[in-house]
DNA sequence: GGGTCCGGTTGATCCAGATCAGGGCGGGTC
DNA sequence: GACCCGCCCTGATCTGGATCAACCGGACCC
């Protein structure tokens, strides 16, 4: 699954507000980094908590409603964000306005890496979000100074490269029904199961994004769903969870 | 895609430019790298002519006839290799024997960089082909050795990444006119022109190849190009060679 | 020479999924 | 309450590209 690493872009279009002036205590700003959900996560994770004040004197956290843009396709990358809770939605669009949704970032992943100037696709929340910002220039230092980030950042592309290769795989061979498989699969493998013990995938996202992550319209989708409900595979308890009532039929259908 | 590896390192530390070779004492495997067409691409690009000894005797070139494999999708990732002449196409097979081929490598392309133990792909020749063979281990090493390589293997590793969201693009959005456009459009950008100064570009790799890359079947992808060849968009030369006559026709359709 | 094989091309037909259209429902607002 | 609006679902129809089928021409072999 893609969940992870993106690439994108600059300055939202309409900014989320801006937090209330940060202490600049090393104290202070250590303990925030060393609280983070996502300290063990991401780019943080590769460096130990002597680091921290190496990291809180150049990241800030940011508090996002849903449906903020975060950073737009195109536009000058100069930062990176890492995602310490919610969800974004990654995608790219062509001129006439048709959208690819490259993949989903969650807690941990890093969004913002880009290959040039620019940032390679747009990243919006999909759910009120929190996210973590640095500079692209303090991300370069924080590299310099501490190898092991840029170890850690190899090993997030890496493996945002192999999910990559995976999608291109599910677009380029795979029917709708095995589409919708492996991405309940793949989620479900990501998420906690449910208080009996069955696995369960939670959807915040709308299905026109799912369609648009898969290649499907979201007319397919819901036929696809309903198809592999009728099937035994899932059950759909509310719109926004499923339940996997037989992991092995989506493994033969994926 | 996948092809050649690009010069832009994202937030990689820049590896240093190549000096002129200088004579040292271990001349036959300084030698062999030295006068290697592929010196100045690929990882080997973020060493300075005094660390050649240290690629010389860790790596080795090896000659391949066309269709011959190089790593298998799953098999034990125990050595990447960097192309020094020819083209290998990189492809995963689902179980049934579906082939979605996620690109093509040729000069200074790095192939079989795995994330876990096992290659995420199948790599075979596709015209017979120059390969350099090192080991997982002295890789290893060598990034350890030479921080520089690991910034080069992460700026490869994100072009790379670049290139599969544009192709994750690609199947998920356009038709098969836009596909064909943007794989010709992306090709030429990448080779020599004519002699007359038109672009060109050569595909030695069978149509069906193709086809696998742009997720379409061989007689859709003749379709195509007997349409953009009746638009005046280009001209078939041979089987494997393809004029631009009008670059502006391409971009508008892709 | 004649044969086979294989890649490519062209034509006819089919079908998975897109598109078009309508309706239901839950949440928000006044 | 009534109204609106977004999202989702379902049915009917359409279509881009797949599939099926045939043919062609060059490479290779005997």
């Amino acid at each position: 699954m893609t969940f992870s690493v993106a690439t994108i872009a600059a300055e939202a279009v309409a900014p989320p507000p801006i937090p209330a002036p940060q202490p600049r205590t090393a104290e202070a700003v250590t303990g925030r980094c060393a609280g983070c959900s996502a300290r063990s996560k991401g780019l943080c994770g590769a460096l130990t908590a002597g680091d921290l004040p190496d990291l809180s004197t150049t990241s800030r956290p940011l508090d996002l409603l849903s449906a903020t843009p975060v950073v737009m396709e195109g536009e000058e990358a100069d930062a990176v964000f890492t995602v310490m809770s919610g969800m974004l939605k990654l995608y790219k669009t062509l001129p006439d306005g048709r959208q690819q949704i490259t993949g989903f970032a969650t807690a941990g992943d890093v969004i913002g890496l880009a290959v040039g100037t620019g940032y390679a696709y747009t990243a919006e929340t999909v759910t009120a979000s929190t996210v973590c910002r640095m500079s692209r220039t303090a991300l370069r230092r924080l590299m310099e100074r501490h190898p092991a980030v840029q170890g850690r950042l190899l090993a997030m592309t890496s493996v945002e490269l192999s999910a990559a290769q995976d999608q291109i795989l599910l677009l380029g061979c795979k029917t709708a029904v095995e589409r919708v498989s492996s991405f309940l699969l793949a989620l479900s493998r990501r998420s906690r199961p449910l208080a009996d013990g069955t696995p369960s995938v939670f959807l915040p996202m709308p299905k026109v994004d799912i369609g648009a992550y898969l290649g499907l319209r979201p007319e397919t989708l819901s036929r696809v769903l309903r198809k592999l409900e009728g099937a035994g595979a899932i059950t759909r308890l509310t719109n926004d969870r499923i339940r996997i009532e037989d992991p092995a039929v989506l493994e033969a259908a994926a």
